[in-house]
DNA sequence: GATGAATGAGGGTTCATTCAT
DNA sequence: TATGAATGAACCCTCATTCAT
């Protein structure tokens, strides 16, 4: 690992490297923690014990807990912006593009862990104005023209019986975030399965599975 | 001023009359903070205030912090319970069935402060699972069955073309839920209308007005 | 004590005596660890324990640490001015005057707490500025152009030999503030006797006793 | 630049000088960071960084904050003891010597930095028993009894009308102490020429100008 | 010698809760 | 029932100091 015959780079350097790897451990821990706990429960101790460092390391890369949780947020929801937008509804059906959307957050979001930080923006958000800010402007206002352009021709086509998702392509997610909530609230008493859920909602919209 | 002499009629009692003001003068200001800063960062100080009593006096009438907050969700959720579960389908179409159930969602929730309420109960359920537990005992396990019922043998006899809604009565109500979160974040950015989502959820599923 | 005979007055109260008392208590407590560890160096754990109270109870009379330290200046200081302001030279030749400017610093300042309270805004004040500035307008501004007129015409009539007391006024309790300090400093290995350093000043500013 | 190969010449070598160097940094920096914001309120954070060198180095060249301070003061003040102690008298009036040590006072005190080291053993010196028993034993317990004797001399043949000095000799530089305190605390409301409050201090002392 | 990430003890501050009045 | 001063446990954050590189 010295160097180990690439005659290149050391620039991140051993320090670096280790200050990432540290870095990326705290993460780890604190999405661990705040999922559970929620931001105010979360103690810092915890996070620390979590990512196996001592608590004044979590000060020697982020500013504060707030901060700690807002780059958080960002470290893991930021990525998905540009594969969500990136879905292109060329030469789909309507009912195909919104199945991929659907598949897309299904896969990428409800998949991964992703969902707890969603969970987290969705529950402690208003809390944030900045992180709802920024999750506004890098997520909400780029993908919902997107859908009510794509929408909106096919409704134009006739392709689309109801003008409502190109007036609320919110209805194509919100299924999802409903299920990420009640699986917080509810699933020990009764587990709700987000993807049959989402995919319900396709149902609904569309029509049984084969229908158009 | 002690009532002295007064005949002392009616039980409750001028007495009993002044603390049931008082304890809901503090529910009145426990929803405002609440509501306004989230469970944990609210302050017994700030509710007392808003309350215009003293912080002792809270626990006259609540045991602690965390009994408060489940007394308020309880004292403005659970009158709704039962007007949810009287609504009959009888001699509706499953389209106006719906919509009867969106317009008391709408005009019992969206439209007092109970939406508040809600969004504590999604945003802070996670961590009261009595409180879940109590919701879920209440509410869903009555509504849900209830509505699977209606819809499944609207289904069977053709008046529904999916079994979707039979499956997951969750999508009736899921875009109102969504708004109410969405006000929370996004609001000062983009308001979203909470009434006409869940109406235009109805119109994808049932078809454009005056379609079926 | 319990109104010990007087019919009146029940205003301050039981509770807000108590209150005052445990302020007080709180004050002195601080007094005694601010002079002697300076107020970096003191511990609000210490300052509650030398006044019998919890750490928290300091914040119920006291925003913070440094609230604390400036109305412990003030609560000590500020009754000073007046006294100091009140010496009116009538009558008096401008070595008695002086003399007895002095006599009040030996008296009221030197042997009292205030000495210490003094030394701790000649030491610590440079980081206060507020407080600085409360004592410039309070005392300064109010003794330097007072005193510069009384020995301004002292020695317009003849009574002063030199301008330099009328200029600089400051000339007069300079040598108590150098011993305040000096006793920080240097009283184990050699004391210095505070009061005959200014009398000794002004022993040299009027020459020896009976000479003028 | 191992400084093979070079001649190595003058043992304190290109390495020693290099570390002097960064020593005298360190020390410049720490003199700005002291005199701004006081010993406690000084992050070696903040010296590292007006020095241009990380913290840990700070450690190379001085065991802990406490010793840099402590050198800080030795480094600045302890050259100036011999320049006060070599004045001589010989053939000076009282007046003219008095002068003399005020004006070495003035240009090598006031005039440099070595003001504001003196300002911070002012008023950090209570908290650095070992710096005021180092500054009593170089530099007080030598000064007071050579001016003892040499104004006791004076005043014994009739060339000083009082003896105060003789026996406080403190009073010759309390003026320039007061000034120095006065300027961190007041300066930016009234500011206080020291040299001005010095001389007059003469004055007072020995008449005005061209008196005796 | 120089670095800077990591440490962890320490202390200021908050706030739910208690209780004497 | 109402009060509000007092409590004390809890927790965030700071920063002097260390040490592997």
């Amino acid at each position: 690992m010295r160097g180990s015959g690439s005659r290149s780079a050391r620039p991140p350097g051993r320090r670096a490297e280790k200050g990432a790897a540290t870095r990326q451990a705290i993460l780890d821990a604190a999405l661990d923690a705040f999922s559970a706990k929620g931001f105010a429960a979360t103690r810092l101790d915890d996070v620390a014990r979590g990512a196996g460092v001592a608590k004044g390391t979590i000060y020697v890369h982020f500013r504060d807990k707030e901060t700690l949780f807002e780059e958080l947020v960002r470290a893991y929801l930021g990525p998905l912006v540009g594969t969500l937008t990136a879905s292109q509804p060329t030469g789909l059906s309507p009912r195909a593009f919104a199945r991929a959307i659907v598949d897309v957050f299904v896969r990428e979001v409800l998949g991964t862990r992703r969902k707890d930080v969603l969970r987290l923006g969705l529950t402690e958000g208003a809390r944030f104005p900045e992180l709802a800010q920024i999750y506004y402007r890098e997520v909400i206002s780029k993908a919902v023209p997107h859908l009510r352009l794509v929408f909106g021709a096919a409704h134009a086509q006739g392709a689309l019986r109801s003008d409502a998702l190109a007036r609320f392509p919110h209805l194509l997610v919100a299924p999802g975030l409903v299920a990420i909530i009640w699986d917080a609230l509810f699933s020990r008493f009764e587990p709700l399965d987000a993807a049959a859920l989402m995919h319900a909602q396709i149902d609904l919209i569309f029509g049984p599975e084969g229908d158009a």
